[in-house]
DNA sequence: ATTAAGTTTGTAAACGATTACTAACATTCA
DNA sequence: TGAATGTTAGTAATCGTTTACAAACTTAAT
């Protein structure tokens, strides 16, 4: 009864999805191949496609994947209840910490899924762009609402900034992570970038006023 | 004797690597093969060798070229007799004007570069990178030191932050380029982000009033 | 409880296509 | 003549994918 040596679908699904996620981490999108996968998870080439239609499935499935565990990721730090600031800065750690554990494979799916000619390919890797972009966007929006980034802020502007902020230091770190941390990078373009979101200095002590409290 | 039928070595290798940028831009890395490289420069695969010894190679000739003429084409901006912020400016536009005519080469160049395992590749593209950030960087420094740049900004802060303003645009115009024109998009961050490098409120009048003329 | 049928998940062995690359030979030019 | 540049025709390896078949597990009827 306990003993189970059977894997469902869904499982094996998981396990071939999470083999491709490995394998393009240590060798590169072009090291994902059916046969590494088969190797990988422990099967032949022919069992792998008893659980996915075609390699091309598997790259949708892995965006997907990446796309949920991202979000997971950084979902701690869309708390509502605190400073837009505090939020921006607490989503760029968590998602600092996300591509050091996932090894950078955000960049490089986002990267080959832009080059894709397949649609469906494509528009997942555009969707998870757009809703990291949208995601960050609106953290802004209700900052300024909320009257804690400057109006003239475009929230638009701002999150595709900050995205670029990520995929510039997960570059540098790819090519040679030992002298380009990512944290550090992060922090460092975080503190400057954070100066345009502030008010200017005619108006915060207004604003340090109306907070007040917390 | 004005009928040239042959061409000599160099020429021919440059024709493979336009070619091998013609075929990323139009099909992504994968569709980079020397079949292809052989069908588009019109001679057979074996004659391709004649002039380059690997695919390897010609990765890696891609790379020095695309570094060349991204720095040819932003050369233009670095004239060190203009204000920092105005050379900033004019390097963000020219980069992007860069890319649209290439069809976002760099970027899939780089992003691939930064998955090969090979060293010469790797560094090509870490080398590339590496010059642009200390670019921008230098300009911001000299920006600090006249007095048109913020002094509590760090430079090599600015510089990735600049970096992934364009890594962040091309990303999205990748995928949609319709929806996501690159050079808007820049110009909205650009708007954003020069207001961390300028000086606060205060200090303003008086920095407004050392430059004056012009 | 046993058996029979059906489904799922695996295998071995191949498929044709494509990959990067090479050897042998031909042509062209200095 | 000899070096440079091309061709034809191949190599071995790898690619994604399929076919035919065999276990293993599930379900249902006896």
């Amino acid at each position: 009864m306990a003993t189970r040596t059977r894997l469902d679908h869904q499982t094996r699904q998981h396990q071939i999805v999470e083999a491709a996620r490995e394998l393009i981490a240590t060798g590169g999108v072009d090291s994902l191949t059916i046969r590494g996968l088969a190797s990988r998870v422990g099967v032949t080439e022919a069992a792998i496609y008893r659980h996915v239609a075609s390699k091309e499935e598997v790259m949708l499935l892995l965006l997907q994947e990446v796309q949920e565990s991202l979000f997971q990721a950084i979902s701690r730090a869309t708390r509502s209840d605190r400073h837009a600031l505090e939020r921006l800065e607490h989503m760029l750690q968590l998602h600092v910490s996300y591509v050091e554990l996932r090894q950078g494979i955000s960049f490089v799916v986002i990267a080959q899924a832009a080059q894709f000619e397949e649609p469906r390919v494509r528009s997942a890797g555009r969707n998870l762009v757009e809703k990291y972009l949208s995601l960050v966007s609106e953290i802004i929006t209700q900052g300024i609402e909320r009257g804690e980034i400057d109006k003239t802020v475009s929230p638009d502007a701002a999150a595709m900034i900050f995205f670029g902020m990520i995929q510039s230091a997960v570059t540098r770190w790819l090519f040679d992570p030992s002298t380009h941390p990512l944290s550090e990078n992060a922090v460092a373009m975080w503190v400057l970038f954070r100066t345009s979101l502030e008010f200017s200095d005619e108006d915060a002590d207004r604003h340090l006023k109306e907070e007040g409290s917390d």
